[in-house]
DNA sequence: AATTAATTTTAGACAAATCTAAATATTTGT
DNA sequence: ACAAATATTTAGATTTGTCTAAAATTAATT
């Protein structure tokens, strides 16, 4: 598989959400930043390869080879992006550019050896899962913290209230975007929280924790 | 510059040494594995971009610009070699091929921050030496242990005296081509010398010495 | 010095990946 | 249901990197 097909593959991949959903050919091309003629040309080269069904006019869809290519290409990805921000130190939001190059180097026994060295890693730094060898995973949502069990942890990726009070909290307690936070307690009276962020156990109030979303894994 | 211009480039060096050598179109094209009519073509190009000078029949040379692709290239090839095998454990003889595909990619906060991730180190697995970011380095020779100076350190590539028996005593004393070597005492008397592999010191006899190759750095 | 051999370049072709412009099919709105 | 708008495909061209076969140049041998 060339790099250009590998990339097609994986934008069809999240177009169609992982589901047997048919993917446009002019989505394709808004994804791929090209134009619907050359999404139509590879399209049909895929196609050829047994890694996608396509029926003119009707769309897209990967096949369960293509599906397994794809979460191969989405697990090289994310470990790379865990190695950038946990070994060089990157910041999470810095890491997507390097990892759409790295993700195309072909050596199993890297991959593998990547993956042990960084402690066989469940999700990337923006919370996404990574698939395993085989292709298997748990799906990511997006939650605010106070819908959360205790115990679940989760991976910052946004806020509700984006007042400047509020990210002025979050920047006093050190809390970031890409942190992992823990919840570990919740107190029943007052629905404040108590959690784990960076090591660091703290409390935040219910106000603080219901305007704070964590992408998190679903329960099996 | 492409992947395929960085190649041929890498190889321009390498062909020439690294001196004022013009390289044949023969020897880039069996270096490559391509025909003489394709580098004849590429090298039309690199010197349509000032990275080599070129005329009809008379071979290629590298012009500065070009030397210090190379070097740069050559750099991030030898800097990934040092992460397979210092932090992935890879052996010494089963980087090249990933660090050939690993070399291409472009960033260099990448590699700014790989190179500090890994000490700054200044040979590859292979002893061959690391160009600094502005293409500085020293040139690293083949030399027996005995002909070294206390002091000296360098790495293991090679046997003068591949006998079973040799062979067996480097086995038996856990010395792998690869290891790094250190040079700690010589004693007069016998011409024995005071080792350190591994992090392990051991004595060895002149006979041992004077039969294992070190890939060393010069002097200034 | 002339012939032969080796090297190097040119000419023409091809596959991959892309584009523009034009043709065709599908969807939407009336 | 039909016209207009939108989406998709085709046709033809371009760039990059490669190849084969043939021509041109340089080197080696008698
Ligand atoms: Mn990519
Ligand atoms: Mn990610
Ligand atoms: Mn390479
Ligand atoms: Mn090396």
């Amino acid at each position: 598989m060339t790099l250009s097909e590998e990339d097609y593959i994986k934008a069809i991949y999240h177009l169609g959400k992982g589901l047997d959903q048919a993917v446009s050919t002019n989505s394709i091309a808004e994804q791929m930043d090209t134009k619907p003629s050359s999404v139509t040309d590879m399209v049909k080269k895929l196609s050829e390869k047994d890694l996608v069904f396509y029926k003119k006019y009707k769309g897209v869809l990967l096949t369960e080879t293509g599906r397994l290519s794809a979460l191969s290409i989405i697990r090289k990805h994310r470990l790379w992006e865990v190695f950038l921000v946990d070994k060089l130190d990157f910041a999470w939001d810095e890491v997507h550019e390097v990892a759409e190059q790295l993700e195309h180097i072909k050596s199993e026994k890297l991959i593998d050896k990547l993956d042990a060295y960084l402690g066989n890693p469940k999700v990337d730094p923006h919370g996404d899962p990574i698939p395993s060898k085989d292709g298997e995973f748990k799906k990511s949502v997006k939650r605010l913290v106070t819908e959360l069990p205790i115990g679940s942890q989760g991976i910052c990726v946004g806020v509700n209230d984006s007042s400047v009070a509020f990210l002025k909290f979050l920047d006093k307690n050190n809390i970031s975007l890409g942190d992992t936070l823990e919840i570990l307690d919740k107190e029943d009276f007052d629905g404040s929280l108590s959690i784990r962020v960076k090591g660091k156990e703290m409390r935040i109030s219910e106000q603080i924790g219901s305007n704070l979303f964590l992408e998190v894994l679903e329960k099996d």
